[in-house]
DNA sequence: GTGAAAGCGCTAACAG
DNA sequence: CTGTTAGCGCTTTCAC
């Protein structure tokens, strides 16, 4: 028998059995099951790939021939460095990467890219992959539609809610911002401007902007959406007009966004005397703006947040906790072991509210 | 033709042309090459898949027949949850990302897990990707020898960085703490303490431990003993005697470890007036420690650290900043368009001292 | 225990 | 512009 010192081309199971004179099976048992073979051959054999340099089946290969990429996908409809730049989303990645690593499977980050309608799409569709989890997209985003259209395993994070047939894990926004409204209303305060994150497509290019009713309505971030709604009812409750509060929306995920939000806040009603913002990130970028005006918090201003990121905890900040990792936790084990009934699970976890430092009774 | 009112097996490229009494080629070029048919046929050929349900090639299969993945791995071997709870580790997967994003590539990230030697080995070797960039491992790490070992482009990040035959990205580790040394050393200390990551195994169950010569010596973290090193050269220059240095290794990745391995640093010399930290992380947890000992810093205590994370500069910390994510681009440019020569690359990223407010004069 | 046969779903020449 | 021909490297019945 020849021997080939190097061989050039990358060795294949193939190419081992021939060496070894034996069936192309009996290299894969030696790698799938070690019980179908002699320790003594399957020896040999590993021995020999040692020596050809093979470092056992080709993945892809593998994939298509057993249907299952070993991959989990996490599609995220933000420019990854926005959504690296949030706690938040950061524990739900944690969290499904935990599980990712309990199961023996990785995890592919998909990416978008800013421009969301062509290639995200095609990276979606050209995933390998056993299934998808889609971190809070638009109702409409043409990702989270690609994803579905796949056939896989889909589990929706945060929203939207109500997609047919798909798995979707979140919380309550409007019970959870709703009991913070309470708690902010109960203050006292009755001048409130609330501040979220973008509710139309990215193409808005402004910082910031005052959300009109009708833009509130049709957005397709809906919990957004939700925490707004909870806010407005929460005064109405209390005999506030609702129609008074000030909505703002920070168009880009940048502090310079937040800080714009709560300027124009602020010229809107100059007489607001709390913020509540729909993400921590939020409410911390604004406080940091605050503080460059010489505003004080909690005494000239109360602020809120939302997500209950460790840094708000260390601020003090008054906001809503939820269980970001857990979140992720939930979605990776609804997509390493779906449902046998094929049908979707709605999951809703807890939330809680944190009466924080940045709170407090409005200052005539 | 009898209509298939519902496929029930997933429609493949081979139905679509039988569906249409095309060749399957044509099917392909519809979505690979569209100038390679007709606008008219191609048209027809998407409406017949959205009729099917067919989202386009399968990946996997596709990834078979051009060996191209459409993903760069990530080797990270660490526990997922430590490496996320870095910002420097962070921005450079950030960075990475961003690449990533740009040339739609996916980013896998290989589960490794707490067993690096058996599954983590297992995950490298079954990961359908490009490429390889492996997040400074021990040089002897059995996850980075099997990435090696799968003959794919990899970039070695930070360490180790004398493998013969792979790129490497990172900076000067003994540079850059040599010029922080001499700035501590400057400002009159004499008792100095060193805090490093771990430097063994992950098999140490206390949270942090002293140092021995010979476990310097021998560490498979070339980083770290670099930064080591660097201290006590600097001290030397400086008339001081380097065996001196109390060195503690802090084993584990959380804030528990450093506080302890403070604790041990202070017990084993009562007269330091400079710890040293090889990483933010580790100087913000000791200072957060420091704190609760009711020790000012940098009245009666020098803290540096070693990243340049946000978190540092919000601090005022003094330390040795590097470019995080400038490393993630320089990984991702090489791992999507590795030198057509086939030779390695060596990439030493420049750093920059930053002297904070947490660095002075020891007091008497 | 081991081997032979039959594809998984796709793309890349190369003819026409 | 379209079709034919050959696999990519592997796993999996099913016989032997």
């Amino acid at each position: 028998m020849p021997r080939s010192p190097l061989p050039r081309r990358r060795a294949t199971l193939a190419s081992l059995a021939a060496e070894l004179n034996v069936s192309r099976t009996t290299i894969s048992n030696a790698y799938n099951r070690p019980d179908q073979l002699s320790a003594e051959l399957r020896d040999r054999v590993l021995a020999a790939a040692k020596r050809l340099g093979y470092t056992g089946p080709d993945p892809v290969a593998r994939s298509l021939r057993t249907r299952r990429a070993g991959a989990v996908g996490l599609v995220i409809t933000e420019p990854l460095t926005y959504a690296f730049s949030d706690p938040a989303a950061l524990e739900f990645v944690a969290g499904l990467a935990e599980t990712c690593e309990e199961v023996g499977q990785g995890l592919l980050l998909v990416a978008v890219g800013p421009d969301p309608g062509g290639r995200g799409v095609e990276a979606v569709n050209s995933a390998g992959v056993d299934g998808f989890a889609v971190y809070a997209p638009a109702a409409d985003d043409p990702c989270l539609l690609a994803a579905i259209d796949r056939r896989l395993p889909v589990v929706v994070v945060d929203q939207p809610r109500d997609l047919p047939g798909v798995s979707w894990v979140g919380i309550d926004d409007y019970r959870a911002m709703r009991e913070l409204a309470e708690h902010v209303v109960g203050l006292g305060h009755t001048d409130i401007a609330v501040i979220s994150m973008r509710l139309g497509d990215r193409s808005c290019d402004c910082p910031a902007q005052l959300v009109a009713e009708d833009r509130l309505r049709a957005t397709e971030f809906h919990g957004q959406a939700d925490r707004i709604s909870a806010v407005r009812d929460a005064m109405a409750d209390a005999g506030l007009d609702p129609s008074g509060l000030v909505m703002v929306e920070a168009c880009r995920h940048v502090a310079e966004s937040a800080a714009a939000a709560a300027e124009i806040a602020l010229r809107a009603n100059p007489r607001v005397t709390a913020i509540m913002c729909t993400a921590d990130v939020l409410a911390i970028w604004v406080m940091d703006f605050l503080r460059g005006r010489g505003i004080y918090v909690p005494g000239q201003m109360t602020i809120t947040g939302f997500d209950g990121i460790p840094e708000a905890r260390n601020r003090g900040l008054t906001t809503v906790a939820q269980p970001n990792l857990e979140k992720g936790r939930r979605a990776g084990e609804l997509l390493h072991h779906p449902p046998r009934s094929g049908q979707p699970v709605i999951e809703v976890l807890p939330t809680e509210l944190i009466r924080g430092r940045t709170s407090g009774p409005p200052t005539g």
